[in-house]
DNA sequence: TTGTAAGCGTTATCAT
DNA sequence: ATGATAACGCTTACAA
């Protein structure tokens, strides 16, 4: 005779039987508590309250083949810009009986790899994950997970499923065409870690300036490093060194914005007037520095918002008419851009 | 005759089949590959790879009562502090055998309960929650999850069970005799949120003038909005027309510390001369911004890291000798605090 | 409205 | 080293 294998945990057949009926009908009462009579559904409650049951989610799964979780992945946690895609996430999921699970990326594609197994076997119920950029692996896995899929941050052709974001390139580009028409000639790029949107953007700059015969190489300046204020700084230092001539600067995120507004008035560079400064993602305290810095504002909440709303919409059946969403972008112009006295 | 109700998903039995095994030599092959033979491990293997076997976790956890998932509770992940505590906490979780799942309790002491619940259904490794002003519910859960359970953030007495964090009323009371000792003496208090931690620093706050002979309760100024660096900017300008002489302001973090520069450099006061700035946390920005800013240090991203250290020490039955570990702070003068030429 | 039986995919136990 | 069988805790299918 074989040893019971039991946690020691109280179980729905410990309810069921404290509360006189089947584990059938405790289940029941749990899910759907209308079709269980008030007299039953009195005594499971009482005896749910009273032996302190808790639901076994891995039994449910199990049994049901359904879960509850909406797999995210994101390349950082602590970058801003994903901060408050989260947040638009968990503000979508808030309320609804999903839960997220979130993978942390770290803008590495083995490691997107490795968390979309480890996401797979849990039998998601839909995913999300970030830009368009996948391996050819992760691209694989995501076409034959059997649940819907959401890729947010970017738009492109061909996806994988759903997809919400903007153009980089676009918007890059019209951040440079604000700076040209505002008066700025020598318009400089910098950027930090380089990834797949960033490139983009440094195209959506090139792109810009070609076409206004202004493009000038030695005006861009990057680095592999991840992205900081204190990095913003030393990147015009770099700049400097180089070009002293330059007379704006485009830069691929707001921290690197503000960092060269703090190394531009330590130098006594006059902003808006001997430099003009751009950032990209308008982050709250882009209005409140002093001065005001422009910026492309991006609707970062609102893709994790969307993509929540398009996954649950899916999950339950109803895809959404268009699978692709652009949420576009704004070119935020404030003081660092002001040049003339024009406004 | 029944239907049978497969997923249509690959199951151990079908790798199984297809290595001519039986189901349990799958099991072991994936999990303990030394205990199979050579020969059945290289069909297992090419099994596996040609069927695309994807493991279901629900199923592994049923059956063997455990789970890789750490669960971790933080009020907010927008907030620059708890992404820096998150990041310590991935770091340290990265190569190990477990996961983490994340709950955003949005600073609700009933949306803690809530997570709290919906997680103790996963049977978790071990738990990280926030703080330690549990609901009294939240602490029961808490006590008879049977877990290892660490508390992060905060020191205390009467933990759950383990706890890594700092004092926030010492940290605050240390940076006030840093302005006193600055020569600053109608030093007020701006703060947001006002959850227990910034109650906290009030309290030490308060401390250090009385015990100088400077506490004057109307140049503290709060609200229960969420902290943001605008908000900052207009708590100065609530201080100053209410306290047009106030000399220093002690903020309740960097966010609003950035936000009181810029609002005093729009109205043109010199920093640090007509007023003293010192913030809370030590952001990276703070040593950029400029002037620079002083700030209070403290250690994000080691107590997610020790607070996963220490949890998984205990999950594998290692308890830590000491189970509340205090990782103190550092007051960094800069700039904005130094009103003499005082080094 | 309630119950019985079987099954979800894996691992623990015992046996060979 | 490998396997047969039961068990994990729940839900589906079917019946009453």
């Amino acid at each position: 005779m074989r040893k019971p294998r039991r946690s020691g945990k109280v179980t729905l057949s410990d309810v069921a039987a404290a509360a006189d009926v089947s584990a059938i009908t405790v289940s029941r009462a749990l899910r759907n508590p209308s079709v269980v009579s008030d007299d039953a559904l009195a005594r499971i409650e009482k005896a749910v309250a009273d032996l302190g049951y808790v639901p076994n989610l891995a039994a449910q799964a199990l049994a049901s083949k359904r879960t509850n979780v909406i797999g995210a992945l994101i390349p950082s946690v602590t970058n801003n810009v994903f901060s408050d895609v989260l947040r638009g996430i968990y503000d979508a999921i808030h309320g609804t009986r999903f839960q997220l699970q979130l993978g942390n990326t770290r803008y590495s594609a083995m490691e997107e790899e490795k968390l979309l197994l480890t996401f797979l076997s849990q039998r998601p119920a839909g995913l999300i994950v970030s830009g368009i950029d996948q391996s050819r692996t992760a691209r694989t896995l995501l076409e034959t997970a059997d649940c819907p899929v959401v890729q947010i941050m970017e738009t492109g052709p061909d996806p994988v499923d759903m997809m919400v974001g903007f153009s980089h390139l676009d918007a890059a580009r019209a951040a440079v065409e604000h700076l040209i028409a505002a008066g700025y000639s020598r318009i400089a790029f910098l950027g930090a870690r380089m990834d797949p949107r960033t490139q983009r953007r440094l195209q959506g700059y090139r792109q810009a300036l070609e076409q206004a015969g202004l493009h000038d190489e030695s005006l861009v300046v990057t680095t592999p490093q991840s992205s900081s204020i204190s990095l913003g700084a030393h990147l015009l230092g770099d700049l400097l060194a180089r070009r002293p001539d330059a007379d704006a600067v485009f830069c691929n995120n707001d921290d690197i914005a503000l960092g060269t507004l703090f190394e531009a008035q330590r130098r006594r560079i006059p902003i808006p007037g001997a430099l003009g400064i751009c950032g990209f993602n308008d982050l709250e305290m882009m209005q409140t520095a002093w001065p005001s810095l422009t910026s492309v504002r991006t609707h970062r909440s609102g893709m994790g918002q969307d993509a929540v709303a398009m996954l649950i919409s899916a999950i339950e059946g109803r895809r959404p008419d268009n699978p692709v969403v652009d949420l576009g972008f704004e070119v935020m112009a404030r003081e660092s851009t002001r040049r003339s006295p024009m406004a």
